[in-house]
DNA sequence: ACCTGAACACCGTTCAAGT
DNA sequence: ACCTGAACACCGTTCAAGT
């Protein structure tokens, strides 16, 4: 079987999966797929823009909220998404947020929201979106490492009923803030 | 001269603030001291833990705003400080939200502001601190690699006002979210 | 107690050489 | 064009041995 691009991409998400990001190696995968560690390179110029791909691949998960929705249920819905997307594999969040943070990646989270708040001639869509996004990856880094440390019984790992009503505090505090923020007309 | 934690720490600073992130390694922090390698693992258990005490120093440099201070402005203000440190050292909000991440790090960046909420009485302090700290650090990080990449001219680095803006914008949302909530009466 | 020297088990990346 | 084998220049961490 020919080593492809698409190939690696997954041999990657089944690591990253199974062993964590702590043991993404590229020889790591260069092993599962039967292959010289050098040989990945022909196909990706270094791991950096392999994690971007892997971030791409779940950001890409994430489905947008009807459009109908009002705009207020749209962002809280599409946090959630987002959040879900994030915590659907292991250590997702954290690998959308370091490749979000050194830029590689082709995917931008948070331009749905942008559109929709755009859409609602809501002021500074573009501020609110990255503010909400902040928000979700910050969460979900949190939640992922503090669930991993829980489990390996390090920490006790508080109720996870409390780490969704934060979350879902979190969002309505943004959601409002960007509402009187449009009332205020600013 | 003895090899202490605390000249450890501060060679880690150094480096951290020459260097990065990126060449901060334990050979490298040794190499500072005239010392082995091996010989830092008598003093700090392992490189985590000194990433973990690098945090704690930055974020033991923010200083709370006046207690005189109404919420609002005291938010806004504790809220640029925070910034202030983090964007005082390379890498700096990288390092904090890492630690804070693997939830390492005596220092709790957050609980001033959960303090100053209580003390007004705003109900879900720690959702409101925790929303707030989690924009701060996503945008820090965000503005402090793009800062980098535009230095290496791999992007080119928006005007430095913009940044500025959007910050105190997320701010202002966040704020008068909590605001919106605490009348809302829950 | 504190540090050296040397090792162990890894990394990401490059590149001549083969096919 | 695509992959192997082997190397380069590193890592974090451990640990016997010295002082």
């Amino acid at each position: 079987m020919a080593l492809t691009r698409e190939a690696i991409i997954e041999a990657g998400l089944n690591i990253l999966d199974t062993y964590g990001l702590g043991d993404l190696s590229m020889r790591r995968v260069a092993d599962v797929l039967g292959v010289q560690a050098g040989a990945l390179y022909y196909h990706v110029p270094n791991k950096q823009s392999l994690l971007a791909a892997l971030s791409d691949e779940i950001v890409r998960s994430v489905l947008p909220p009807s459009p109908d929705a009002e705009v207020d249920l749209w962002l809280t819905e599409w946090a959630s998404g987002l959040r879900d997307a994030l915590m659907s594999r292991r250590d997702g969040a954290e690998v959308v947020a370091s490749s979000l943070a050194v830029g590689l990646g082709t995917q931008q989270p948070a331009r749905q929201a942008e559109e929709r708040l755009s859409a609602a001639s809501m002021p500074h869509p573009e501020a609110i979106a990255a503010t909400l996004l902040h928000f979700v990856l910050g969460h979900a880094v949190e939640e992922q490492t503090r669930g991993q440390m829980a489990e390996l019984g390090i920490v006790e790992g508080g109720a996870p009923e409390e780490g969704a009503q934060r979350f879902s505090l979190g969002v309505k505090i943004i959601v409002r803030g960007a509402q009187t923020l449009a009332k205020e007309g600013c």
